[in-house]
DNA sequence: ATGAAAGTTGAACCGACTTTCAACTTATGA
DNA sequence: TCATAAGTTGAAAGTCGGTTCAACTTTCAT
């Protein structure tokens, strides 16, 4: 048999190592097997959308037998899911290092927009799978945005401590999260997935109104 | 036959009478079945997804026969994309009231947050197919947002104008327009569809931000 | 009254897709 | 070397739901 790959008892998340229970591969070769599908799923899934994609078609694209599919998952719906973890992980991880760079907390929610926004432009399959899971994989849609949320609001607390932002308290926080995050991936969707403007310049405007306000 | 419902020449977003190219009804009797489907699909949709329903489920529900969806609809996607038409416009008929009471620019789009957010608490069904239609019905979705995004920079400019809100030029205008829409969706998400918080108090918070930055 | 347009019905057709499975291949630890 | 676990294969089963259609019913203008 092939080489061990895990010593076992991998978390939840662990991605592309447990995409349906009991399915992991446990040998190097099936990995690779299982990410050739997985690519190819991110393909076909935001190309066509959920319902038009068909195992059939995927496991073409990544040139393997139809039935290999089933080694790894359970079933379409499983490997959406595996494939909203994997994305909202490269999200996370393409906008992260912005933050070592900004000058203080509103800085960096600025350089975090412009990196998301260079993102879904590169990337619009990764913004399609994450919007399509609201329906496909609710759980895993509402992870995503949780998540996102509570570390939104949690660097705003720290502005807040660093005085960089205006106080508030922990409901208002939370508010101005699912704000910022809103306004980050509607900017997205118009100024990234179906048109292609500087993110720079966008970042910079809404960035703007972020800072002072909307009052003259 | 029944009666005429309409001289003819009706455009192509009045709504239920023009669900597909010349299935409109002619006659009152049709338009109540074509309603009840209508309703019906609304339910199953918002409910199910638009995977999961079936046209026998929506017939059912509606108390007609299978084959009576085909005198109004072309196919499942048609209905939807009617019911998509639908809901954005019961989405602004809901906002649009509060307009007339806002004393200013900043409290007018205050205002239509609350609004939305009491809306969207009432009627998750209609935030669902609204975001749902963005792989349905991909061409209603972007009309339902670039509609929407419009009407806002219009209000906005408005009230540059007026000096209730600070000046900036039709591009910054525009990122405005869609970042505050993108908020309002998102707080929608996590205080309507999921929370229940208070649609003032959540309004206020985030008309706060707008209103005076969140520098300190 | 009557005929013709409008509307309604639901069984049956049809194609498509997911999922299963038993045979086969590959790789490796002992 | 060879036993064994892991991985691969693709034909075929099984299911499901959208769509069609020809017969039937209702309504109303004349």
């Amino acid at each position: 048999m092939g080489e061990r790959l895990t010593s076992g008892g991998e978390r939840a998340h662990n991605t592309a190592m447990m995409a349906s229970e009991g399915k992991a591969p446990r040998t190097a070769r099936g990995a690779k097997t299982m990410r050739k599908i997985l690519d190819a799923a991110l393909l076909e899934f935001g190309e066509r959308g959920f319902n038009e994609s068909s195992i059939v078609s995927i496991t073409s694209r990544a040139n393997v037998a139809l039935g290999t599919f089933y080694t790894y998952f359970d079933s379409k719906e499983a490997l959406f899911a595996a494939l909203v973890q994997d994305m909202s992980g490269k999200v996370r991880d393409h906008v992260a290092p912005v933050f070592g760079e900004a000058t203080d907390g509103l800085d960096a929610e600025r350089r975090a927009l412009a990196a998301y926004l260079d993102f879904v432009a590169h990337h619009k399959e990764v913004y399609r799978i994450i919007d399509e899971a609201e329906f496909v994989d609710p759980a895993g849609f509402r992870d995503h945005y949780e998540t996102t949320a509570s570390r939104i609001a949690a660097r705003l607390a720290q502005a807040e401590q660093n005085g960089d932002v205006a106080k508030a308290d922990a409901f208002a926080t939370e508010v101005r999260a699912w704000a910022l995050m809103g306004m980050n991936v509607f900017l997205g969707l118009r100024f990234g997935v179906w048109g292609k403007e500087d993110p720079d310049i966008v970042a910079a405007a809404a960035s703007r109104m972020l800072h002072d306000g909307l009052k003259p």
